[in-house]
DNA sequence: TATTCAAGCGGAGCAACCCTCCGTTTATCG
DNA sequence: CGATAAACGGAGGGTTGCTCCGCTTGAATA
């Protein structure tokens, strides 16, 4: 079915308590726990190594956990995915945050965007997923698109990007990079020569442009 | 040509002789060519019916056709999907050039992507492999690709797009843009300003643009 | 510390799918 | 009408997804 495309994260509501590095005072036995993180680190580096469907066999094993287990804790693959890469979508956003006082903000948003195709690279295949992902309302998720929405505005407000742009939009560029970039052994250093032009793209034309530069 | 360009053709050769309406003057055995069709026209209903990654062995079972046939006439699922969307493809390609002689060479472009969009959406889940499909050595998938790449050569020689760009990338928009399009209702009435966000990032610096305009 | 039991574990096992291999059938040609 | 090579078909081996259920164990309680 479709579905797999478009099912990524949509369960996240379904995981256990406790996020990966929880403090959740959780009411998580310890041997549960222990074996939930194995399995979040075992399942990034297979997703890592072999691609975003990898063998969920595989990832069992390197966590040194049964299968049921893994069903367990993540009744999804999509749910496996999602807990795996919340964690990165959180320092995402995070260093986007600190970031961004120091940059202006087309640059910051430049700078986003381009991490956002990166971390939609870690995984082969996770790309062409990252709309999805990104609309699943998980922590690290809601923080990413929150991030990229206040930047945006930002940029926008400044009058350095047509006012028309919507996040989905620039989410859509990130796409479209990573996808590109994952073609050939060169496609990673074009990353930043293809963000960069897209930002271009973004720009209003020159006469009405910048309020703050003009 | 450019060695970008020929990473589009490179599987071309392992296709059986005759494309789907064929008239090569076939060495191709009758059963042969009928049950060609045969998997040709249950492939196109599996399809639309459940997607782009539905059970190969659904396809022959509605053919009422071993699962050995199908896969002797098309080794691959790609090559089957290439088969399948040959025609569509061999349409698209003669309409943009039609059309194109009387557009600027931009404009043919953007028109150009935006059909590869809708094309990318004929199955579920056809986008997330269209680059592979377009490079399955039918008619129509090459025919589609030597289109793209005269109309990208062609403004690129009008310097109304960046000297650096490949038509992979082009391929890798559209991939990006059905992708994103199919994620929620609003998608399709999205794909026109998406194509032109694409186009205008494509543009060089203004001040570089245009040996036509002026 | 000993007892207790639900939460948690693990992997056998079934179903679905992919794809190959090879014995059988048959279209075509002389 | 043979002869023969092309084409057929589906059994079968390998992989993966996911469930089910008997066994193990953490930790609450006394």
């Amino acid at each position: 079915m479709n579905t797999e495309l478009c099912s990524v994260f949509q369960v996240a509501a379904k995981l256990p308590k406790n996020s990966a590095d929880d403090t959740t005072g959780g009411a998580m036995r310890a041997d549960a726990r222990r074996n939930r993180d194995r399995l979040l680190a075992a399942a990034d580096a297979v997703f890592t190594e072999r691609g975003a469907d990898a063998s969920l066999n595989d990832v069992a094993k390197r966590a040194e956990v049964g299968i049921g287990t893994l069903y367990r804790h993540f009744p999804t693959r999509e749910a496996l995915l999602g807990a795996t890469c919340d964690e990165r979508f959180l320092t995402l956003a995070k260093q986007s945050r600190e970031r961004s006082a120091s940059l202006s903000s087309i640059e910051a948003l430049r700078v986003f965007l381009e991490e956002l195709v990166h971390y939609a690279g870690i995984y082969q295949g996770l790309a062409a997923s990252l709309g999805v992902v990104l609309r699943s309302g998980t922590e690290g998720c809601h923080a990413t698109t929150a991030e990229g929405q206040r930047l945006l505005e930002a940029a926008q407000r400044e009058g350095e990007v047509r006012g028309d742009i919507r996040l989905d939009d620039v989410v859509c560029m990130a796409m479209a990079i990573s996808l590109s970039a994952a073609q050939d052994a060169s496609g990673p250093k074009r990353i930043p020569r293809l963000t960069g032009m897209f930002i271009d793209g973004l720009r209003p034309p020159r006469e009405a442009r910048g309020t703050r530069h003009r």
